[in-house]
DNA sequence: GGAACCGTGCAACAAATGTTTCATGGCCGA
DNA sequence: TCGGCCATGAAACATTTGTTGCACGGTTCC
């Protein structure tokens, strides 16, 4: 009966919502303009709200080809999945060969990454930079690639915080330090899939422990997220193929040093300056010319 | 019963996990894991999946303050409606003198920072592997915040070059390494103003000794561009007072090394597969289960 | 060693779901 | 004006839904 649906479902009713009758556009319509109710409430629910009998929902779905509400439904339902990645990929595919097919790579993937970032929670972020600034210490942990983001959060943070902040297992084994954990203390988690086992255990002696468990990963589901008290989410799976990208932890790591940084006040801002005087003095940089 | 949820349902759930029986975590984490099946398909179809028992579910709803699994559901349903489109929304309304203006600063941030990456030039980046791809030994510097971009990529190009990629003064210090410069290698320096007096130093050698030099910086200007053979840009200052962003030289970084992957051929997915293998077996990944 | 407790799966329950049937009312063609 | 047709709403239908009571097995605490 129900013939495989080549366009989507919702192209599908308006191409046919003109020929229905009346009362069946009526709610066509309703469904078009509320879809996301559709594939979650009940039919009976979506009757009432729309003045319309339940009755004509299941005669929508037959009028456009469907075996019933329950299979439009169900196609509406798959439309609006979502880390539906098509569009990329279907793109990364066409153009794979050719004269210079890794330039169209790159500039997928840097596409793709500039397209991840603002999906990043700034809200999250503030609220974890709250946290960090009323920490008495912070822990920071992150292994494999993800190291060089901890590293990068250790470096910026110290800027202005130099002798509360640390890397877990920077002054010997990981183990010595999963035993400092103190509740009025903040441990940050970096991980993205596949987790390593490492940052799962500090993950949960940080919880043990009764500190604030920051996690920065690629899912809520993330093992290290568990019993976290905040958890910020980036893409890492965004470009196909390659290594997982980076640059949302990183941007994420970097948002977060500068809230707590804002945070910190008259205070942290001496710091700072104290910080770059001291490299000034000792001509770490590069003298500017004229 | 159900009192006011202030945070997202799947913070509540991921808050309250730990503490909760065996079976509970396992279906409150497949909960997590599949959110939008949660919101679109029964319960029992779910505990087909998930190979649970149906009550779980229930119970799991229960467990975390919910007075049943359809209020769990509905909440999880309000937080993924489509109509948040937190980026304006919440960028407009703390962008004056709020509580959180901070949330602003973020937001804008993160926004500058993906203007900023589709302006990497793919070219470049493809030109540059080709030489890393060619390169005898790879040298890799960045000091300050640098370094996590110069770890970053020393850390994915060693997945598959293991014995030909190594960070200047990772086994010394950085003297030492300067005298081993050899025309058929490449060496990378990373930096941005203000520019460090050792990256410069490094650069200088790597052009003296006939080494081809890759300079990924803020400017065509930077010293450590001076005499390079490749010169990617990316834009630090792009976020106004805060410390410089990382993010664009973090996606060069990440674009050399797929880049650079690619031209490896088979050779390097087997070398990539190996080093893959033999971290699975040391069980450093946390096992993934049904 | 016994008792109380808790976590867990199974099965039965009432409620709600999508579907179908039926009666009604309006419309057009004869 | 009549007869057939179709759109429409209400009610009855079989399923499926979420829930709850109960029994079993393991653990903990006297």
């Amino acid at each position: 009966m129900a013939e495989p649906a080549k366009f989507s479902p919702l192209s599908e009713l308006r191409i046919a919502l003109p020929s229905l009758p009346l009362r069946l556009q009526e709610v066509g319509r309703f469904v078009a303009a509320n879809d996301y109710d559709a594939t979650t409430r009940s039919m009976r629910d979506l009757a009432a709200e729309a003045g319309a009998d339940p009755a004509a929902f299941t005669r929508l779905a037959k009028a456009i080809g469907y075996s019933g509400w329950d299979e439009l439904r169900a196609a509406l339902t798959e439309a609006r999945r979502p880390s539906q990645t098509s569009p990329f990929s279907a793109r990364a595919k066409s153009r794979r060969h050719g004269p210079n097919a890794d330039v169209a790579l790159i500039s997928d993937k840097l596409e793709a990454e500039a397209a991840g970032l603002p999906r990043i929670s700034a809200h999250a972020i503030a609220d974890a930079a709250r946290t960090l600034h009323d920490a008495k210490r912070i822990w920071i942990t992150g292994y494999r690639s993800c190291r060089s983001v901890a590293e990068l959060l250790n470096y910026e943070l110290r800027l202005f915080r130099p002798e509360q902040v640390q890397i877990v297992g920077a002054s010997g084994p990981d183990d010595l330090d999963l035993g400092a954990f103190r509740p009025d203390e903040a441990v940050i988690v970096i991980g993205f899939m596949p987790y390593t086992n490492a940052s799962v255990r500090v993950a949960q002696a940080a919880y043990r422990a009764g500190a604030t468990l920051i996690a920065i990963a690629d899912s809520v589901a993330a093992p290290m997220a568990e019993g976290a008290d905040h958890v910020l989410l980036f893409e890492a799976a965004s470009s196909p193929g390659f290594f997982p990208s980076l640059t949302g932890a990183i941007a994420i790591a970097q948002s977060l040093a500068a809230a707590t940084f804002l945070l910190g006040g008259t205070a942290a801002k001496k710091r700072l300056q104290d910080t770059e005087a001291r490299l000034a003095a000792t001509s770490t940089y590069v003298s500017e010319k004229g």
